[in-house]
DNA sequence: GCTTTTTGTTGACGCGCGTAAAAAAATATT
DNA sequence: AATATTTTTTTACGCGCGTCAACAAAAAGC
């Protein structure tokens, strides 16, 4: 049973305006500052579409008052909302809570209101999701689906209504743009910089993935290792969750349990699964790196916040989150300002570069 | 330069009605389901509000419009909106998005919407949330504030206005209710297993900690060493941001090199300060372990997600997230209730779990 | 100084829904 | 069957702000 403490509440009477009277709405602001009522509706909505002397004595006013509109009566009428509505399909991946912190950050300084939601792995979180997002009539939508998990009729659906971008995961043809990473090149680079300097790589991924960055990554595994004369070796673990250190431990425990890693060179799908993995390597008492008393390289597919402070380091191929987060809200604005519809679906794929640590 | 592909969007059109025609508001969905205005509003804002036959006949011919209120003009007018702020101070700690999850699901169980907002560490960014948040006009707030840099006198003033239940790190006697840790508890539990197994730990903090859970912890091992008759030892690392792995490193390297650790056994403010700490002895090829052929224990707090992961895996206490999030959630429904304010602030604090792995 | 152009004001209506009071209808009780 | 009770309908107003048209005032151009 939880420890219990109990005081008097403390009660403060927060600062109010000059009078002492609160104002309750635009109307009344307008009798006290002199301006009238719809020349402030205009101010509310871009402050540089009055004249300069008379924004002045809003602002003025605006301090001496402290008067905010009613954001749901503006919304209710607007047109269109200053709403961004930005999914993504995990939070508690770091990955995914940096580039949520980014986009935020340029939707707020571009007078947007951003609002954020992770799917929780979830299909059914991220449809309801989208439900809930459609009522919030968004300006614009920042989408990184589920991808596999995903219902693509409901994201459909949803990208009919809502101007919509979709980073990290693509989903065929579905919302107006795709912002993500160039797999070919990165795990092409990756594969050609491990067989360089050691015996060529197997590939430890999971059997279903998540993700489709997942799929495109074993392709173009598969392609480097063929285009480099070597015979592609793959390590399939269990798995269909977003732990995806628990997964890399458990599989990678037991491929090592049973000696059948194909290769002492491993490539994961991403840098959470190699985390996993050099757990499970750490427990068998393998030494990993690219020592020469080492028994295993491991490297990752990501370069997420932990990989740096793994032991060893991890080597691994870093994606431009800020990059990404930078071209996703453009795109966006984009997209917006010429009216929702995209003549034309883009997608934009950043290159990934080497981090040489010590685990490869 | 990113590589950039083009394609022609698919255009496709989400179902409709029956007659192919949207319905705009309640009044047209009252027309087309022979319900009146006044009623469908009854039933919106609690379903068993109304008689279980015209229940039935609301819920048959929504099923044939699909007709959803518009929640803007709903919230305008409504006495209390459904909204519930969720604020950390951090997302990108997994901790904080673990916590997080489990508060919106419940939340979302009880009829609520939630809105999660991350300060990101910084003072400006809460107030700036704080703000947007009362615009919301939310029926209750879970607030985790940012702690040492905190503005306590908006924290206040907003709490004046909008019901909060304060989590993770207090205020004094800001917020009707607070539900944390009981560190006192976890430290002196964690300082006796050390001392009892081996070597006392020192104590390696930030020296400006962030949060006021780091200033409870430091006191709480002062007076565990004391109370088993030991002599404490501080450590105390530079750094002010959220990034603890990073000033663990960074700290411990340091301390490392100079050979000025006053123990082998190092007991870390937190998990992440121990994954920082962890990846410096292993640049310094010092052997992590409660083995014979350690070098160094060490020991973390809270059972960070990333914690199971480590090389050696990390001995540290759990926090029990699911509890502290479900307490807080009943705390806040109840302060709902009973309108907003409570009698005294009451203060709940769990205990935590010894959580044995390899590092001490 | 006058005219043209820009900017603000006035007054009115609409958005979609909450809510209240009174009347009507449906159901329950005796 | 008559009465009491619950539920729904009718009618009407209000919330706070967007937006429009017609007009007035100010600024700019000559």
């Amino acid at each position: 049973p939880p420890v219990q403490v109990k005081s008097a509440p403390a009660r403060v009477m927060p600062g109010r305006d000059m009078d002492g009277k609160k104002i309750r709405n635009m109307e009344q602001f307008a009798a006290v500052s002199g301006i009238s009522r719809p020349t402030l509706s205009k101010y509310f909505n871009d402050p540089s579409s009055v004249k300069a002397s008379t924004r002045i004595r809003i602002e003025e006013a605006l301090e001496r008052y402290d008067y905010r509109p009613n954001i749901f009566a503006m919304n209710q009428n607007r047109r269109m909302t200053k709403n961004i509505g930005i999914v993504v399909p995990y939070l508690a991946d770091p990955f995914f809570a940096e580039i949520a912190r980014s986009i935020e950050r340029r939707c707020i300084e571009a007078g947007y209101w951003p609002i954020l939601f992770s799917s929780h792995g979830e299909m059914q979180m991220e449809i309801n999701i989208l439900d809930s997002l459609q009522l919030l009539r968004p300006a614009g939508v920042l989408l990184a689906p589920l991808g596999r998990r995903s219902d693509r009729k409901a994201v459909e659906d949803f990208c009919y209504d809502s101007p919509t971008v979709l980073f990290d995961s693509d989903i065929a043809d579905v919302g107006e743009a795709f912002i993500g990473s160039n797999n070919p090149q990165s795990i092409g680079m990756m594969v050609e910089y491990l067989c360089r300097t050691g015996e060529p790589p197997c590939f430890f991924e999971m059997k279903t993935p998540v993700n489709p960055n997942a799929r495109k990554r074993h392709l173009a595994y598969i392609s480097a290792m063929e285009g480099l004369g070597y015979e592609p070796m793959l390590v399939q673990v269990e798995g269909d969750s977003w732990e995806f250190e628990q997964i890399g431990f458990d599989g990678g425990a037991r491929v090592i349990g049973e000696r059948s890693l194909p290769s002492s060179t491993v490539l994961c799908s991403n840098d959470r699964l190699a985390i996993g993995l050099l757990a499970a390597a750490y427990e068998k008492g393998l030494r990993v790196g690219r020592g020469s008393g080492s028994a295993l390289r491991i490297a990752g597919h990501d370069d997420h916040p932990q990989a740096r402070f793994t032991c060893p380091p991890l080597t691994t191929v870093s994606q431009d989150y800020a990059a990404i987060a930078k071209r996703s809200v453009e795109t966006l604005f984009c997209l917006i300002e010429s009216g929702g519809r995209a003549k034309v679906r883009e997608t934009t794929l950043f290159d990934g570069n080497l981090v040489m640590r010590l685990s490869a």
